[in-house]
DNA sequence: TTAACATGATATAACGATATATCAATTGTC
DNA sequence: GACAATTGATATATCGTTATATCATGTTAA
């Protein structure tokens, strides 16, 4: 009925606390006899070490944060579960925070993750983060990881190379003969978007009659569908676009449908994630791949080498999309 | 440099302990002159009290664990969400562990999070799960909410009527004029999907002329596209399908895209949970709603009473999904 | 003037674990 | 058989908090 903790495992079994510590951990000396008498006591009370308290004394800690920006795209969810995955064969637990972009709720999670005793943290900064969160950070010394967006050269990173991504994208539907190439999606100016568009301008500005068309939306099918419309209403030159993420590019493909058109035959579309649905959609999505799992097992792997080794050099990881042509992409019609 | 502690801030303040304990919890009788020199101080040292070591003498713990079993699928990643959302609002921190199906797993990840000193539990609990796992949630006596699957009567629980459900499912395909109706979908036979194929059953056995066939499939949507040629082939007289969720059924459609037919003409497909893309789908897939959000949502609530008054009678909340007609159910043609 | 009472702070113990030091009892060595 | 070394256990202090008790002050009432 009690609570089962060392002390009340040791009366059980009759010895001290110390040496119930040593059996249930593996060390010290202790003496077949006892360790048997020992280990019957804790399981008859459902023993379980209280992890906090150890990591309290000892200092290790077993516990991550993440603190992420939409955990419900798929894309993020994969990222997460490629995280999840690695952390968790290491004996990790980590909990999660969506700051649903808000750059207010960031430092709020931070300091939460502070507060309950993280050992490590993964972070999709916000583009204005204040000087202030990241004095928070260093004051705490807590190990840590920053994804996406590439903030201090003191603090590891994993990343995306946005640009050379966008860029192959845009490349690619030039060479197919298309000249009016719009770029669709993202809200906020984060370096992520503003890297994806500087790709995009870059290779475009390599033909002479092209004119970069650049549209917001959020990164959601809704989203990408309304705003599709919107776009093709205001530019109806427009035969091709290059997508912020698959989420709006699939809505933009939902809404080229909805019209009676068919994506990669008067409006080709490039996704950038690849995920699951890209290739199940109909018709299937060019875009740029990534690999969110692998991405997240990178992470946490950078996070795990910052953790057993403090003193190692930061690193920048960053990783190059694939472009996927599949069937969204083609040459216009004229 | 140093992590700031309680001791650390005592120090810079030239107080004692208990006095800034006392300022950061606003509790006690504090002058104003040293209320000022102690957030002076805290700020300084940027201080933020660990709730971890908190925790271990007052009791108090807004940790929170999850257990589920499919975590990045839509429908239980709005669950989540609801969950989320409802724990964040009063400062609890969710950590969530997936057993990927995998019943091993579970009686792990509730240890798990036991070491780990969490102060409440959800939990979509395997069918199989054996007497030793709730014997251990009983020696800790952690507050626990079980979902989906009811297991036992001094637990908590959240629900859907499933048997309700898909009986409003096959009325509805009866109604219509089908006759040969079959139920596709879910591997493991769990609670869940017993009592949704028991519905379907009932229903069915109210025409002389329906003879049930249950087909198996994981819950996604590639083994949706899959178990819906192989469910074709098998059974070519089959007009309607009722699902064990709307992945399965997204891609038994795209199954019937590939072939040249249009669910909602040639076969009747239903779904189940109303996932974001139900409505988004071409055709929109008739399904049966739920608000997984909402199902969260309940499921937080329940356990927050569960914590606040751990005498109450245990409670059993269970929703009926309502029918969404949309696009993918009429008639059979002849 | 003195007992009684607020007021504003501190001392001390405890939460559940681990690290370090210590201590009997046994074993080995010469 | 005396002393050192090994074995197997325990005593004690500590991690960062909070709960409870205590203790100086200053203020009020009789």
């Amino acid at each position: 009925m009690v609570k089962p903790t060392l002390s009340s495992v040791a009366k059980e079994a009759g010895v001290s606390v110390p040496t119930v510590s040593q059996v249930m951990r593996g060390t010290g000396r202790i003496s077949e006899k006892t360790r048997a008498k020992v280990l019957k006591a804790a399981k008859k009370l459902h023993y379980v070490p209280d992890s906090r308290a150890a990591a309290m004394r000892s200092g290790e800690n077993r516990e991550i944060g993440f603190v992420i920006n939409q955990l419900f795209n798929p894309f993020t969810a994969e990222v997460v579960s490629g995280v999840v995955d690695t952390l968790e064969q290491e004996q990790y637990i980590v909990s999660i925070l969506d700051t649903r972009n808000d750059a207010a709720r960031q430092t709020a999670h931070l300091e939460t993750f502070i507060r309950h005793g993280r050992g490590g943290l993964l972070w999709v900064p916000a583009t204005e983060t204040p000087r202030e969160t990241f004095e928070l950070l260093d004051a705490h010394g807590i190990p840590t990881v920053t994804f996406l967006r590439h903030m201090r050269e003191d603090i590891d990173h994993v990343g995306i190379r946005n640009a050379e991504a966008t860029s192959k994208a845009t490349r690619h539907l030039l060479d197919l003969g298309h000249v009016h190439i719009a770029y669709l999606g993202g809200t906020d100016m984060t370096t992520v978007r503003e890297e994806r568009i500087a790709g995009y301008r870059k290779t475009l500005s390599q033909s002479v009659d092209a004119r970069p068309i650049v549209w917001a939306s959020d990164d959601d099918k809704p989203s990408g569908l309304a705003a599709m419309s919107a776009l093709r209403a205001a530019h109806p030159e427009v035969t091709a676009v290059v997508c912020n993420g698959d989420m709006v590019a699939l809505g933009a493909c939902l809404s080229l449908a909805r019209d009676g058109l068919t994506p990669g035959k008067e409006i080709s579309i490039v996704g950038f994630d690849d995920i699951e649905d890209a290739q199940l959609a109909t018709p299937p999505l060019t875009t740029l791949a990534v690999s969110p799992q692998s991405l997240g097992r990178k992470l946490a792997r950078v996070l795990l080498d910052r953790i057993q080794q403090p003193t190692l050099p930061f690193t920048v990881s960053e990783v190059s999309p694939e472009l996927i042509v599949r069937a969204t992409t083609a040459a216009p019609v004229r």
